[in-house]
DNA sequence: CGGGCACCCTGGTGGC
DNA sequence: TGCCACCAGGGTGCCC
């Protein structure tokens, strides 16, 4: 469920509230949670040790603690962390200390219904190598972008939701970013022009900070930890817009599959078939009306 | 490398 | 009102 947005929306919330306290001890509702390590190893790695602080990287979410050790958790598409339980809980974290001096008893309820969130803790540094640049990395400049765009030929919508070429997109906003920067989402990576990466690049930027200032994106149930809705459903231009007139031009809004995931796209301002030589790397641009 | 698919799960919905 | 097929914001692994 939960993209780049939700997910900092959550350490925000959380941030404050866990530093400095002690994991006193974690109750286990449904084990499937706990993954890539026994979930009594995991308690006692985890339990009895000081939070330090809670970072990001791109939909993780770690929790530094005193014995260096990385607890992680990733809240797939429907888990949430609540500072007040709600039906669907399997986690319970109970913690002790920290600010405001004195009070105790806080509690940390990790909330998943379809059981795709996963929790687990390691030592192993980096923590993901695996995963490429954030987007608001000051390091991640147009130019890069650009070059690793043009070394793909998959097209641009599955590869903004690959965690390894850009990290913290998910189908909203991706598809969001795509219609921003007038792309078609099945374009070849390598067929975008400088400008047109430029675009997009400042696109995902923008979409991803008018997200984050709305607190998220509320779809179904997504709550920030403190059970504040996220607003930026509202200003979906596409996503879930099957049917409805483009803002831009009026024209209807395309829902097609792609790579299982449904997009939506203006199949007026994000054209695939310019009909001219300006997408002259694509496939498409010659020989199809 | 790229694309397609099955799969991990459960709950909400929309159609009949 | 009830049933059921279908859909869902993520990620991985396998196959071709």
């Amino acid at each position: 469920m939960p993209e780049l947005p939700e997910v900092e929306t959550i350490r925000q919330h959380l941030q404050p509230y866990v530093c400095g306290t002690t994991i006193k001890n974690i109750e286990i509702l449904d084990p499937r949670s706990i993954k890539k390590i026994a979930p009594a190893r995991f308690k006692k790695n985890v339990e009895g040790q000081k939070i330090l602080r809670v970072e990001r990287r791109a939909k993780f979410l770690v929790f530094q603690l005193k014995n260096k050790t990385a607890f992680v958790i990733h809240l797939g598409m429907t888990g949430n962390l609540l500072f007040k339980p709600d039906k669907y809980v399997k986690i319970i974290f109970h913690l002790s200390g920290g600010l405001p001096a004195g009070r105790q008893g806080k509690k940390i309820y990790f909330s998943d219904i379809r059981l795709f969130g996963k929790i687990y803790c390691h030592k192993k540094y980096p923590l993901f190598p695996e995963l490429g640049p954030e987007p608001f990395d000051e390091d991640f400049a147009s130019e890069d972008f650009y070059a690793r765009l043009q070394s793909r030929k998959s097209k641009i919508k599955p590869l903004l939701l690959d965690q390894g070429f850009i990290a913290g997109l998910g189908n909203i906003y991706a598809t969001e970013s795509l219609y921003d920067a007038d792309i078609h989402p099945e374009r070849s990576a390598d067929s975008l022009s400088e400008k047109e990466a430029g675009k997009l690049l400042r696109s995902i930027r923008k979409i991803l900070v008018h997200a984050l200032r709305s607190g998220g994106s509320s779809i179904s149930d997504f709550v920030g930890a403190n059970g504040q809705k996220g607003s930026f459903q509202e200003h979906h231009k596409v996503y879930n817009k099957e049917g409805q007139p483009c803002e831009k031009c009026r024209t209807r809004i395309k829902k097609m599959v792609m790579a299982q995931r449904g997009t939506c796209y203006c199949p007026k301002c994000q054209p695939l078939d310019s009909g001219s030589t300006r997408y002259a790397r694509s496939p498409f641009a010659r020989g199809k009306k």
